[in-house]
DNA sequence: GTCTATACGGGGATAGAC
DNA sequence: GTCTATCCCCGTATAGAC
């Protein structure tokens, strides 16, 4: 919002690192602590600035909040984006559609991120108009993949593919809030054992 | 806390009245804007009371926050057994599941309830363990109909039923986050799916 | 860029009248 | 049981020194 732009040689201003550090600060409070009780004067404290300092790289609280969730969405994106990628051009739609659901599940445990859980509700309309934006091409990613299985005939026909596409997100996002880290399984245990229960129901058996 | 036990001869005091009125309305509250900014004066004047009034009912703003989850997961057991019962005796696990997957359902979308959504982790120990106990008994339901449906063979084994309960019940769940009531299913509609996606894989299709 | 100081409102909670 | 009055703290945000 202010001088927050990279200099023309490429170096990093010092506003902008302060302002990363926030963000990343503001995050962790989110995620220990959920969207209520994390205000400026903790963020701040947690930050070692003052409370004042923050207005000089946000315009408000909301603003603070905005950041948070663009950067946890676009974090989330480029991974699952990664992970397909990964998997190679060879892949076929649904193991490209595995490690997609896989790398969703272990962003989300691992940055305790599920931003609709963060009373998105309370953001002013143009910061959520923004955000959920954002949220749609996040799906998109995960709907075309479902549509490609389709095409190339490996679904079984009849699902209403955006209902499962739902289904399938929220029962991963979910995991969030059951997941014992100390537990036995892994994110891609949980992952794998979510794609076995689509396989054979949403994935023709043949 | 205070005088809201029932008299001897079965009537109901007026502080009881009170009480149950302000968690009815603090529950709306929470639902319509999120577990942030309701407050004890927003509480209050939604229930036509003062400020002050409230703590004679309730000793905090805590407390009332747990008698609304209380009574939001009371409520949720109380119509998905009552689903189950009405499955009827001779009715298959799988039908008994799929009934009480529905109430489990409509009721969330129609309280928009999802107790875990609501910051539980501000809550005092001894609330949060008291709202886990009775998160637990709720979940037993379901893991019940699950291991009486794999006893008597419908479930296709190699499935870990915990793992399968909870991916289900955080798919279900999460429905609130994306459902359209001007849409054109219904929650029945969505559940039905959802045991589609569920038959052939889970469930043993013969 | 960051600090200090401060304005202002609204929060939870209590005391005592009625 | 409910009201009124009030305390004190902490929230967001701003102004101006450094």
């Amino acid at each position: 919002m202010q001088t927050d732009v990279q200099t023309a040689n490429g170096k990093v201003t010092k506003a902008e690192r302060t302002r990363a550090r926030l963000i990343e600060v503001a995050k962790r409070l989110y995620q220990e602590h959920g969207s209520d009780h994390v205000t400026i004067r903790r963020i701040a404290a947690a930050a070692k600035i003052e409370a004042g300092s923050i207005y000089y790289h946000f315009s408000s609280r909301d603003e603070i909040m905005r950041a948070v969730l663009e950067s946890g969405v676009g974090g989330a994106q480029h991974e699952v984006l990664q992970a397909i990628a990964e998997a190679g051009a060879d892949s076929s739609s649904i193991e490209r559609l595995r490690a997609a659901f896989g790398a969703h599940l272990r962003y989300t445990l691992r940055e305790h991120f599920s931003s609709r859980l963060k009373s998105i509700r309370r953001l002013p309309k143009r910061l959520r108009e923004h955000h959920m934006q954002q949220e749609r091409e996040y799906a998109a990613i995960f709907a075309d993949l479902l549509q490609e299985a389709q095409r190339k005939g490996l679904l079984r026909p009849g699902f209403d593919l955006s209902v499962v596409r739902m289904l399938s997100m929220g029962a991963l996002t979910w995991v969030a809030e059951w997941y014992d880290p100390k537990g036995a399984m892994t994110p891609d245990d949980i992952a794998d054992e979510f794609m076995r229960m689509l396989t054979g129901s949403v994935v023709r058996t043949k």
